[in-house]
RNA sequence: CGCGGGGUGGAGCAGUCUGGUAGCUCGUUAGGCUCAUAACCUAAAGGUCACAGGUUCAAAUCCUGUCCCCGCAA
């Protein structure tokens, strides 16, 4: 401790910000870097998803947050729920000035949303109040949006529907996935949290902007369902279906080749510039030229057959996967 | 101990049950043909069959153990 110095300190120069995380997923790491990162903010807690079993042989682990705010010395909570009393009483007794949320898996209550100074804002992987909800990346891809971004949001009752404070959008590329989105969107997230920290540190806070609740789309759950390939829509349908579900939950469709239908993943895949009078999901070549609905023809670039790592089409050809004239079904049901 | 598939020249696979000279489709290299080509023809190079131990006259193949990869399911 040295007396001298901090009594030197200006009367004026702001307090350390007392902060409470809450994270669970790979996209919450890099707000969660920035806060570790950030000077004049004192990490109180970190709370996450309870560890879970999960992946191959349901080895129970704990979430990425939950990982790294173990190595940074960080205190990590993991109540199954905020709902009861206990729970939001040991929130409250952190005595947090702000909380920055991100993707943390749980609803937070009134009693929560109320306790720190500030209240909680809410790190959202879109352009609020386009895909509120759980995934909003994917979905952004799947609609074919040209733009996403990521916004900062005071939160509020209600299913992300509290007011902007911040809002960064991106380009999606043509042949981008959601992974790709996702990891851009995770950094720019930890970008806007460290801005908007050192603006809340000089006096500054953002003006919090209402969401119009009629321009509101909601991005639902996705299930493994959402990835099988319906061959009847068009080749650029299908192009967005790939990139927006890869790697989770990925696409896929069936093979009616052998007694028991097959399953392929496909990988990676692009529009051809081509169209061909025949029924769907016949595979015209070894190019891996597809045809879809309309006519429409979509070329397979890389696909992974079940305990296979993804291979180019030229490979699964060659190894037997894939022959010209094959027929992708929809079903696996006849 | 959730269920299951797999590791064989650079790629994807067959061969393993029923041990006995390393195979297929490609790629690579060289040459040929062609106005030309991702086409075709000819030739060549390239493999400790994941690793370790065991059985055997003989192991990619049978037995035991180890490492690594992946699908399903969550």
């Amino acid at each position: 401790m040295t007396d001298k110095l901090s009594s030197s300190v200006s009367p004026f120069s702001s307090p350390v910000l007392r902060v409470v995380f809450m994270g669970t997923p790979d996209f919450a790491v890099p707000p969660l870097r920035a806060l570790l990162e950030a000077s004049g903010v004192e990490l109180a807690c970190v709370y996450t998803q309870p560890p879970r079993p999960k992946g191959r042989g349901h080895k129970v682990q704990p979430s990425p947050v939950h990982r790294l705010a173990e190595e940074a010395g960080i205190p990590v909570r993991t109540p199954k729920t905020l709902k009861d009393p206990q729970a939001q009483t040991a929130f409250a007794a952190l005595n947090a000035d702000l909380a920055i949320v991100a993707a943390y898996g749980l609803i937070l209550p009134e009693a929560v949303l109320h306790a720190p100074r500030l209240g909680c804002v809410n790190v959202h992987a879109s352009l609020l109040p386009r895909w509120r909800g759980a995934s909003p990346i994917q979905h952004a891809v799947r609609a074919g949006d040209p733009e996403t971004g990521v916004t900062l949001m005071q939160m509020a009752r209600g299913l992300d529907t509290g007011a902007m404070l911040l809002r960064r959008s991106v380009p999606i590329a043509p042949r981008m996935t959601a992974s790709d989105l996702h990891d851009a969107l995770a950094v720019l997230g930890g970008e806007m949290v460290s801005g908007f920290i050192a603006d809340v540190q000089h006096g500054v806070l953002p003006e919090a902007v209402p969401q119009d609740d009629e321009a509101a789309t909601y991005a639902k759950l996705l299930t493994r369902e959402d990835g099988h390939v319906d061959w009847a829509q068009s080749a650029v349908e299908i192009d967005r279906q790939v990139r927006a579900f890869h790697p989770w939950p990925g696409v896929r469709t069936f093979l009616n080749t052998g007694a028991a239908p097959q399953i392929l993943r496909i990988i990676r895949a692009v529009p051809a510039s081509l169209s061909r009078d025949a029924d769907p999901g016949t595979l015209l070549d070894r190019a891996g030229h597809v045809v879809c609905g309309g006519g429409s023809v979509l070329r397979l670039e890389a696909v992974q057959p079940p305990g296979g790592k993804p291979m180019d089409v030229s490979s699964a050809c060659n190894g037997g996967y894939l022959a010209p004239g094959m027929r992708f079904v929809s079903s696996a049901l006849k």
